[in-house]
DNA sequence: ACCTGAACACCGTTCAAGT
DNA sequence: ACCTGAACACCGTTCAAGT
């Protein structure tokens, strides 16, 4: 049929975008098309491969604003309180985040890089950014300590909680238990957090067996 | 072309288990595909549908036997040392098991029921067997609590255990530190029973603010 | 220049037909 | 009774053809 222009192109990316996002916020992965999305948004299929260059592409861009969004919300979090007050809040924002859109933040762990396909470098520097802030928060809390101790802290509990809200999101945490998510997202940080102060260690590092 | 009968209905199951376990293993969920296992037990891919529902109760009984591998494998781990060796020990016996065959692993990760079929009810006791494992181990380190926060701390330390290791099967570790899965494994397990054996701490339960 | 839609090479699943 | 393989309703992606 040939040109339309009834949109910009800035217009149809943001077009294809919000479609996607409605789709995934939906029905989760397993509920998106590239046919649901042109059916959504008056195209055909292939107008999709004229604004990206696949699914995954536009997937990845998603998620990156996903991980915007958080790193936002993290850094404007409360900074009352002691620091572990403070870290707390922060666990929580982040919890609360994820559970606001619990299938559209599943996208990150339903969603891989094909095969040979690597993560672009602007994807890991916005997860880089996320633990930033979670590295920030926990430095008041580690006794003398070196950077690099600090950096395994901060990626160890960056693990953990996004490993629990994953499971939380994946809906596979209630079938072990009846607990909520959030008790025992509260229960890791505040022993982790316990763990890291305790007098018996120098510097928080596992004594390894 | 009707009737083979070259195997039992029990050995033609098996061949069917071992085949998919065998894709999986190699390319992850994403290289199966119900005409890839027919090809591989040189049966035709409507032969899978007279002997299992579908691929995901096929899937499902794949999972299934991997949480009882790794279930034995936990129960029969060196009950030697402290009870906080003997807990770092098992969570190293965990997180071995899903590195041998990480894909395979991997797949308790990427698989999820279709939209309204639930996970079994034997599909849920398998893994509160593993997570029994957990808990008894756990159990010397928590004073003075009753069960019913023994069982939280049990789910807490599964939780963050378990999502940590889907991270590092998932490939999602490596892009957000050099340091490797099994070192912040470590660091988590000592700090959180290390929060536990604190002195601030009456029974480990997380104070709410 | 932009967009379409048929085409290609795949899916999971079903079921009439064959032995 | 057991198994086949064509058929159905889907995929992601490409690209010649149309305006």
């Amino acid at each position: 049929m040939g040109r339309r222009s009834i949109h910009t192109p800035e217009e149809l990316r943001e077009l294809i975008i919000e479609a996607t996002t409605s789709i995934v916020e939906q029905g989760g992965l397993e509920g998106l098309s590239a046919r649901e999305i042109a059916k959504r948004i008056g195209y055909s299929p292939g107008t999709l491969y004229n604004v990206f260059e696949n699914l995954d592409d536009l997937l990845l861009i998603i998620e990156a604003r996903l991980l915007d969004d958080l790193a936002d919300r993290l850094a404007s979090t409360d900074a009352a309180g002691t620091p572990s007050d403070r870290l707390r809040r922060i666990v929580g924002t982040y919890f609360t985040f994820t559970q606001e859109r619990p299938k559209l933040w599943n996208l990150l762990n339903e969603h891989r890089m094909p095969a040979g396909r690597a993560v672009p470098e602007w994807y890991q520097e916005k997860l880089d950014k996320l633990l930033a802030v979670l590295e920030e928060a926990l430095a008041p809390l580690i006794t003398a300590s070196d950077p690099g101790t600090r950096r395994r802290h901060a990626r160890t509990l960056w693990a953990s909680v996004h490993g629990m809200t994953s499971l939380s999101t994946a809906d596979k945490l209630s079938h072990v238990t009846a607990h909520s998510a959030r008790a025992l997202l509260d229960d890791l940080v505040h022993n982790y957090v316990a763990g890291l102060q305790s007098a018996h260690q120098h510097d928080g590092a596992p004594a390894r067996s």
